[in-house]
RNA sequence: UGGCCCAUGGUGUAACUGGCAACACGUCUGUUUUUGGUAUAGAAGAGUCUAGGUUCGAGCCCUAGUGGGCCAACCA
């Protein structure tokens, strides 16, 4: 079955119509253009989704490309992680490629634009320039050196280069218009002087170019078709075409395709914070363990977490590519991760939060091993086999001394399954001397095919192991942490983000190795931490289980609370409505189906009820003849006319839908 | 005293050149089930920000308004 026509987003449908009009799909090439001053992200990954999934779908290379202009921020180690970040989503980029290459190409034509008086060399303090760029609603002002000779910039720039000068003691900009209502357009900076040393080109330049500089020009370089980036870039679309003209002039025959940037919206994720310098902050400040921390939302921290590649990639196809604005709900990521493990991760049983079950009836010292099913979603995952014994371990939650019957669980005197084992039945309890339960006590029956509700996981004392489970909560309690103009996003740190907690768990898990991933049947997906070592496993909660026991539990304490009232039925009026709303639409029969249900539902509305509909919009004209209909059974019902009513009936009398007109006669 | 961008169920994205507003998540109901998971069947929820205009017909085109975002780093 071929794959069903997926609609588009708006940047493949710039991209077929650019196809339509012409361009060859050979010429079709994209990049994504990190800067290495921090660890990706989960909002990167919508870009790098972007840039590489339309390489996958147009065959078109990717190119990998390291923007690298600011000596001061980057790091070879963050190449290095982005690298590892990008190849583990299962991405393949055609070059790797660093805009420090292009230094030397970059600088040559800074000086041809000299030469053609399009650049010349400010020689005043960052401030003053800062002063002279204006605001954005009030123009700039020109720069006193803003017509220097083309034989003193030359000299200047020169000189900037060869590092005679000290930092901010001069800059390189464009002359383009001090007026220009885009300030980016305002005379931007091409270069500064900085002495600092370059991960990659060393002490070779104490010039550096500027983003907008470097960046439109290294699409150019590279011959990039389609330039993707975010909204915020949008601004910038003006320059990056200006400079682009600039070096088109001199550089067509080598480079003749001039490379066009799009903007989308980058995304949101709620309870989550995206920018890299505070995820920075969050690092340096030790709030959480490093950069892959599997509470951040940075790549290395999800993959540390449990999250799959697949899950990641599932994700970003989902969320979708537009330019508004938009906060994606966790619990779309959560979906996505679910749906993968679900097939994929191994069934095993631990138990968080003991509490000892003594089965009376069952031999001191037997042991069985009995047989479970690795993976109920695949046929092909086989069996393992869990020992059973006299004394087990089930979880607090589990049990109750006495429960309402939606209560699937153990009650005393209550029945229930052990998952893969046999039936129980809760006889009675040992407390201490607090009254706290210590152990439960029932009896087993070796007849399994009885029909119980609930089916309970568990794992025998005696063969259990010890392991530490890390459990995670969302590390913000604010839906939008970084969106408070008066709070910093540091406020709003969850203190328990992190639950550490000793489990045991099946012996099958002895030899789980670093990375696994298994779901804890009914409780959710974990898998084996960095952490983990030979004598002491360590578990990540990646996700829990969707639980609908949880929410109906809240769904009682609330209703108890606020006896909330039952769903009420819907008004007439509001079903009349919506009806009225598709009523222009409709074929004829049906609008006179439609309109007897009105007439009879028109029984159940008052004229209060219905007045404030006269105010509806005249382009509704839907909703208006539904109003007139129910107004006509509230008239014969011996309602009085007013001034409202006739105000209302006048104005449809006049209207040009001919049903309102016709409609409105009736009365 | 500006410029640019955006506005569709709770959330996100569709709707090709105007034709009964669709899909996913979430929510709610059944059914199945040795996971209160999964699967499966279904439901509720939108006059497409507002007001006008063009049109036989507007989410889509036009005008005005409203609301939100971005733009004043020698950051990217």
């Amino acid at each position: 079955m071929s794959e069903e026509a997926k609609s588009l987003n708006f940047i493949e449908h710039i991209i077929e119509e650019d196809l339509r009009n012409g361009m060859p799909k050979n010429h079709l090439r994209f990049r994504f253009p990190p800067e290495p001053n921090g660890y990706l992200h989960i909002g990167h990954t919508k870009a790098i989704g972007i840039s590489f999934g339309l390489g996958e779908k147009y065959n078109a290379p990717v190119n990998l490309r390291f923007d690298d202009t600011n000596p001061t921020k980057e790091e070879q180690e963050y190449v290095d992680a982005i690298k590892h970040d990008i190849s583990w989503l299962g991405y393949k980029w055609e070059n790797e490629l660093y805009s420090s290459d292009y230094f030397q190409q970059l600088y040559d034509w800074a000086i041809l634009m000299i030469k053609d008086g399009k650049a010349y060399v400010d020689s005043q303090s960052s401030e003053a320039i800062a002063e002279q760029k204006g605001t954005p609603t009030q123009v700039g002002t020109n720069s006193p050196f803003r017509n220097r000779s083309t034989q003193e910039n030359l000299d200047l720039f020169e000189r900037m280069k060869n590092g005679e000068f000290e930092s901010g003691t001069h800059v390189l900009r464009a002359k383009i218009d001090m007026e220009d209502p885009n300030m980016l357009m305002r005379d931007p900076i091409m270069y500064r002087v900085m002495h600092a040393h370059h991960h990659r080109t060393g002490n070779d330049w104490c010039i550096y170019p500027m983003y907008d500089w470097t960046h439109g020009e290294s699409d150019y370089i590279e011959q990039i078709s389609h330039s993707l980036c975010s909204l915020e870039f949008k601004p910038h679309r003006k320059l990056y075409d200006w400079f682009k003209e600039q070096v088109h002039d001199y550089s067509v025959d080598e480079y003749p395709l001039i490379p066009k940037q799009r903007e989308f919206a980058r995304l949101n994720l709620s309870y989550t914070i995206m920018s890299k310098r505070k995820l920075l902050k969050l690092v340096e400040d030790g709030v959480i363990s490093g950069w892959d921390d599997p509470r951040m939302p940075t790549i290395s921290g999800l993959r540390r977490r449990g999250y799959t590649p697949n899950s990641i990639r599932k994700f970003i196809k989902k969320v979708g590519v537009a330019k508004r604005e938009n906060v994606i709900d966790v619990s779309l990521l959560e979906f996505c991760i679910r749906e993968d493990l679900n097939k994929t991760a191994p069934r095993v049983m631990a138990v968080l939060d003991p509490i000892k079950l003594v089965i009376t009836n069952y031999p001191e010292n037997k042991e069985e091993w009995l047989v479970a099913e690795n993976n109920p979603e695949d046929d092909n995952a086989g069996t393992r086999q869990v020992p059973f014994s006299r004394e087990i371990y089930i979880e607090k939650d589990d049990f109750k001394e006495e429960a309402g019957n939606k209560f699937f669980r153990l009650k005393l005197g209550g029945e229930v399954r052990l998952k893969n084992a046999y039936i129980i039945k809760a006889e009675n309890v040992v407390k201490d001397v607090n009254g706290n339960i210590t152990e439960i006590h029932c009896t087993y029956s070796e007849d399994t095919t009885k029909k119980v509700k609930g089916t309970l996981h568990w794992v025998s004392i005696k063969h259990a192991i010890q392991a530490e489970v890390r459990e995670y909560d969302r590390l913000f309690m604010d839906e939008a942490p970084d969106s408070h103009p008066d709070k910093n996003f540091m406020e709003f740190i969850n203190p328990n983000s992190l639950k550490t907690i000793n489990a045991f768990v099946e012996p099958s898990l002895a030899d789980a190795k670093v990375g696994e991933r298994f779901q804890f049947q009914r409780l959710g997906y974990f898998n084996v931490d960095d952490d983990s070592t030979a004598n002491k496993l360590v578990f990540n909660k990646t996700v829990g289980l969707r639980d609908s026991w949880v929410k109906q539990k809240l769904k009682q304490n609330n209703t108890k609370n606020l006896q909330k009232p039952q769903q009420q039925q819907r008004k007439a009026i509001n079903v009349i409505q919506q009806l009225g709303k598709k009523y222009t639409n409709l074929p004829e029969e049906k609008q006179q189906k439609v309109k007897a249900e009105i007439q009879k539902l028109a029984k159940d509305v008052t004229y209060n009820e219905l007045e404030p509909l006269f105010g509806t919009a005249i382009k509704k004209a839907g909703t208006r003849i539904a109003t007139i209909i129910v107004l006509k059974v509230l008239l014969n019902n011996g309602l009085k006319h007013n001034d409202a009513i006739n105000e209302f009936v006048e104005k449809a009398l006049e209207d040009k839908n001919e049903l309102l007109v016709a409609e409105a006669r009736t009365i």
